[in-house]
DNA sequence: ATAACACATGAGCACTTGTTCATATGACAG
DNA sequence: CTGTCATATGAACAAGTGCTCATGTGTTAT
């Protein structure tokens, strides 16, 4: 009764049916994969490493970030946007300056098991 | 006896001086932190992630995933191509077959990381 | 040697991404 | 209210990324 799927035209040789169709039952949904990716997305970049690093460090304002790393405070405020919208900083306003620090620990798990590899 | 360290012309306002070196002092070195951030980079793609858990649930040849994921064997060579520069993925010859699997443990750890993260 | 199969690779292109520049928002002092 | 400081945001552009298409490499069978 079951339609058969569809394989790309004179893509794929021999079929690998039986593993094929166990690991797809075992795949988790296609929107969490993407979350995921998106996830690592946020630490695919050498400038939100360091803003992760240092916030691990101690709680910073914008400024102290962009003269910390060198940068404007403009490109700091553009990616502390896209930590913020990944959960991975918090932050809190004392007058006009406003303290950014790690939302939790899983970002420094990340952080520490990424380390481990790449010192195999 | 210290030169002032330059900081970007009409950007930073008041200095975080204490703060900042303190900080810059505790940061690991920037070569370290570009390569973290590649290894994350091989993460942040929807494709390279269905491959690895895929590769988590069984070894799979790059015919296997290509009709796994509904894509086109260059496409997923590419991206083997990529984990397997990461050092993520190993993979062992039988024919004309090449089976590919992940390379340590820390690919499963990591992805459990970031899991956990999306799912607060 | 020739053909077929499984996979790898290079070039090219559409799409994404990080920075800069200019400007806007929000908070505080006078 | 006005000006200033700290930060946020939008547009734009150069650089990077993932796929496709065409072709190359390596293995097995005849």
């Amino acid at each position: 009764m079951d339609e058969l799927i569809d394989i790309l035209p004179g893509e794929v040789g021999h079929d690998h049916a039986q593993a094929v169709e166990r690991v797809r039952s075992l795949l988790p949904e296609d929107d969490i994969l993407y979350d995921l990716a998106d996830l690592f997305r946020i630490f695919a970049d050498s400038t939100r490493i360091k803003i992760l690093y240092a916030l691990y460090e101690e709680e910073l304002c914008v400024g102290a970030i962009a003269q910390l790393l060198g940068m404007t405070q403009s490109a700091i405020s553009h990616q502390l946007r896209a930590l913020k919208q990944a959960k991975l900083v918090k932050y809190r306003r004392e007058g006009k300056t406003i303290f950014y620090s790690l939302a939790d620990d899983h970002v420094v798990t990340i952080l520490a098991q990424g380390m481990e590899h790449i010192e195999e």
